[in-house]
DNA sequence: ATAGATACATACTTTAGGGTAAGTACTTGT
DNA sequence: ACAAGTACTTACCCTAAAGTATGTATCTAT
């Protein structure tokens, strides 16, 4: 992971939000880019590292070691090694992983509402996503 | 609002992730160390700027309205400005704001569940939390 | 012999977001 | 005359997270 400087506000407040807002607590677990993206991917079971990898085209191997050990640490996926040469690493989710389905569910379901809703404003808003050619 | 490159991988990353995944698209809207905060301060009902910013003592000014702008330009709170000088301005949640309501719970419905399963990798966690004194 | 597949590791750079500090405009109370 | 309260704004700095690039060990197939 990357080093954290001890003394620093931010990471004052995100200690505080962390033990006060449970919100934040799931967002420090679940939160970044890429950590929803592997999840749901394991919502259909358990892959190998490398099908992890095929699936998910975009992610770098930093990216996805990473936030695998991450998720491993926060007790949210499980690693199994077979002890075999050439290596074979699977991931799957562990009980408390497998609880998170609710609320990526809730999650789901609010975005697609939302961007319904307002489809115009979701629009909008990908157009002004920075990087977004205005008119391909 | 921050400036943001246009041509960075991580902006491209970003609106892939934000085009594709509902969850990331819900992150975009509620992620951050604040807007969780903020939400749930509103979620009581609407409130005056300066009330929120005595509900949040830990928040700077500058981050309290970049967030609250943000989260009207999402369309996820409502301000209201009296046309009174003493300005009186207050910031309530839309429709769309309501609807988080069952996201929020479910994150905090996990959040308690989590912490509680595994109380002792918790409390791990906050030890090894970054700027924790070890023993009080 | 060498290329490819496996599952990582590690050094180094960039960027988005969060933080600090100070200022603005206008009015009321003392 | 001046401090205090209202709701912001703006310029500048710092750090954590993301990205780039390359390396490692072992085996199999050609």
């Amino acid at each position: 992971m990357a080093k954290a400087k001890d003394n620093s506000t931010i990471q004052a407040n995100k200690k505080a939000a962390f033990q006060e807002c449970p919100v934040t607590y799931v967002m420090e677990k679940i939160g970044g880019y890429w950590k929803p993206i592997i999840l749901f991917q394991l919502l259909s079971g358990s892959k190998r590292y490398s099908d992890l990898r095929k699936s998910i085209p975009a992610i770098t191997e930093k990216m996805l070691i990473q936030h695998l050990k991450q998720l491993e640490a926060d007790d949210l996926v499980l690693r199994e090694a077979k002890q075999v040469v050439p290596p074979h690493v699977t991931y799957s989710l562990t009980k408390a992983g497998q609880g998170l389905k609710p609320v990526l569910y809730a999650m789901a379901v609010w975005a697609v509402d939302d961007s319904k809703e307002n489809a115009a404003t979701f629009r909008r808003n990908l157009k002004n996503f920075p990087g977004v050619p205005n008119t391909p």
